[in-house]
RNA sequence: UGGGGCGUCGCCAAGCGGUAAGGCUCGGGUCUUUGGAACCCGCACUCGGAGGUUCGAAUCCUCCCGCCCCAGCCA
């Protein structure tokens, strides 16, 4: 039934699109559009509005437009406008021909700006912005009436022609439309429209000195381009009287319905682009694209898939509740993708040196190791096998509690398609009391991993030959903060004062499977029992490689350890 | 004390007068050459609260409580 990656699971938007179908609304088009302020980087609450806009068209057999929301030239940037198309790209959307900005309309949007004057709809104020805001009113108070609001409608024409022209300074005019002072709605109580801003734009250079507000363009924008369904974020849901005003006073080609859902808010992190700005200005972390942030850049660096970010923003679902959802299942989305695409290898994070004792020296094997046991079509291959080997620092305890079945003095464990080893014997640093070797024998019979007598072991580990291990760097992420919620009040400082001085953990002389050697940018791989990582998009090299844990596996054992249930 | 929204399991979220879907998390188990994956079982006598209407209410009505947004010449 669908034909999408969505789970059919309906929502309240789509609900209103099929009974718009049904009523025959809008002639049976729908035209959704993402409108992005160029002002910062995308990130995982864009990309919820991405795939919901985008998601409605493909599945109605209509379109999206990409419209860039560029009125404010103050604080808009075309490295934005860049990163923000690649961004939707890569998360898989296509835009087609619809690549529109709200300055393309700025001819347009002028014309509408005197025709609304020409109705005695607008006017020009002289107040200036502290008096404007006096003039307002509170939440509890009625407004007044600016002195300037009777204006002739010549007037007016007249002295908005000038500020168009370049007549005045910045903040002396502004163009406001003349609704209602005393409206319980901030909003209605005659808008700012239009204002000063003797600044040249990114695309239309110094061509204008006045630009347009986001209450005159936004809708505006949409009736120019078709929108049929208007998707935007709660805090809008104020401004629909003011969107419809515009639209009903203003003969527009359509009147599309502006809808609202809830924005998405993550658990340990922080969206605000504002605070974003902050991680990235204080050094905090490396940039808008370290893997620890919740930009689609840095998810992407971290080592999520479209298809994982996609699908984590179907299961959200779209709703008018305000609501948080748990950093665990986007980590789920994520393990639930790559489990079924990752090319498995073995990597031994802390390496712990075993030595072999019983093997020959000098004797080298290849032992053949699945590649996918989620996919035998992804076929297998090759892995070296030698008397010394690392196996995981953690795989092994000199006193072992009840449940932990892994490798100890006198146990026998099987490493990982190659032989059944028991531990006979461990070095210590002489000063520290470090375990830093291990000499285990091995029984020639498992080779493969298999006991031809039927023997059971209870613990698998991975391993890699000492001989011809690829050295690398590698990067343990976890949760930029260590509180759910960063940003909650109380306890004292500001969400800085809550990251977690754990977030990042690099290791340095990682042990990896020979085969890793020629990994490449932008693909996944497993280490097994350990998660999935990737080559680092920036840092990675042939002489020096560098991998990024995207994210564990889900680990049994630490849970046990942690809930203190290891005995 | 103005206006606009929202309150269903730890977290999301269906439900729209006929007797509480689903996912994540969590707990237990089967299986396993990843303590992974897969599979099975369990997890709201109750829907912010109190009244009311009805044979019957999470769904309708009334009152109350809580949370979010709005006083940019930002979007």
């Amino acid at each position: 039934m669908n034909t999408n990656e969505s789970s059919g699971a309906s929502h309240f938007i789509r609900n209103i699109i099929r009974e718009d179908l049904e009523a025959g609304k809008n002639d049976g088009r729908v035209i959704t559009r993402f409108p992005p302020e160029p002002n910062g980087y995308l990130h995982i609450g864009h990309a919820k509005s991405i795939c919901l806009n985008f998601g409605l068209a493909r599945e109605f057999g209509g379109r999206c437009h990409l419209r860039f929301d560029d009125t404010n030239p103050a604080k808009e940037e075309v490295e934005y406008i860049e990163s923000i198309q690649e961004d939707v790209r890569w998360l898989g959307f296509d835009w087609g021909e619809h690549l529109y900005h709200a300055s393309d309309y700025f001819d347009e949007l002028y014309d509408y700006a005197v025709q609304l004057i020409g109705m005695g709809k607008a006017y020009v104020d002289s107040l200036t912005a502290e008096e404007i805001r006096e003039y307002r009113g509170t939440l509890t108070q009625p407004g007044r009436e600016s002195p300037y609001r009777n204006r002739s409608v010549d007037e007016n024409l007249d002295l908005f022609e000038r500020m168009r022209r370049g007549e005045f300074e910045d903040g002396e005019h502004v163009l406001r439309a003349k609704i209602d002072m005393a409206s319980p709605n901030m909003n209605m109580r005659d808008p700012t429209i239009y204002r000063i801003r003797r600044m040249p734009h990114h695309r239309t250079g110094d061509k204008w000195v006045i630009y347009p507000l986001y209450d005159f363009t936004h809708c505006l924008s949409d009736a120019i381009e078709g929108i049929t369904h208007s998707v935007c974020t709660l805090e809008f849901e104020d401004h629909r009287p003011l969107y419809d005003w515009v639209l009903d006073v203003l003969q527009t080609p359509c009147h599309p319905q502006q809808i609202e859902f809830a924005r998405l808010n993550l658990t340990h992190t922080v969206m605000s682009k504002r605070k974003l700005l902050r991680l990235v200005q204080e050094g905090v972390v490396s940039g808008w694209d370290d893997p620890r942030m919740p930009t689609i850049s840095g998810l992407r660096r971290r080592g999520y898939t479209p298809e994982s970010i996609r699908n984590f923003c179907d299961r959200i679902g779209v709703a008018k509740r305000n609501s948080v959802v748990e950093f665990a299942l986007l980590e789920y989305c994520l393990r639930q993708d790559l489990n079924r695409r990752a090319p498995r290898y073995m990597g031994v994070l802390k390496p712990l040196k075993v030595v072999i004792v019983n093997y020959p020296e000098g004797l080298e094997e290849n032992l053949e190791a699945i590649n996918n046991p989620e996919d035998i079509s992804m076929g297998t291959r090759m892995v070296p096998f030698s008397r010394e080997i690392y196996i995981e620092r953690d795989d092994f305890m000199e006193n072992p509690p009840k449940k932990f079945y892994r490798l100890s003095p006198g146990k026998e464990v099987r490493l990982r398609y190659a032989y059944f080893i028991t531990c006979v014997d461990l070095i210590k640093d002489e000063k520290t009391g470090e375990v830093v070797e291990l000499h285990c024998t091995y029984d020639p019979a498992t080779r493969g991993g298999d006991s031809p007598d039927g023997r059971k072991v209870k613990a698998t580990l991975h391993w890699v030959s000492a001989k011809k291990a690829l050295n690398a760097e590698v990067r343990l992420y976890d949760h930029l903060f260590t509180q759910s919620d960063p940003e909650e009040e109380g306890a004292g400082g500001d969400f800085l004062a809550r990251l977690n001085p754990r977030s990042l953990e690099v290791l340095h002389d990682c042990k990896l499977e020979p085969g890793l050697a020629d990994a490449s940018k932008e693909s996944f791989y497993q280490f097994e029992r350990l998660g999935y990582f990737c080559p680092d998009i920036k840092d990675f090299t042939l002489e020096h490689p560098v991998f990024n844990r995207s994210v564990t596996l889900r680990d049994t054992w630490a849970k046990l350890q942690k809930a203190g249930k290891a005995d």
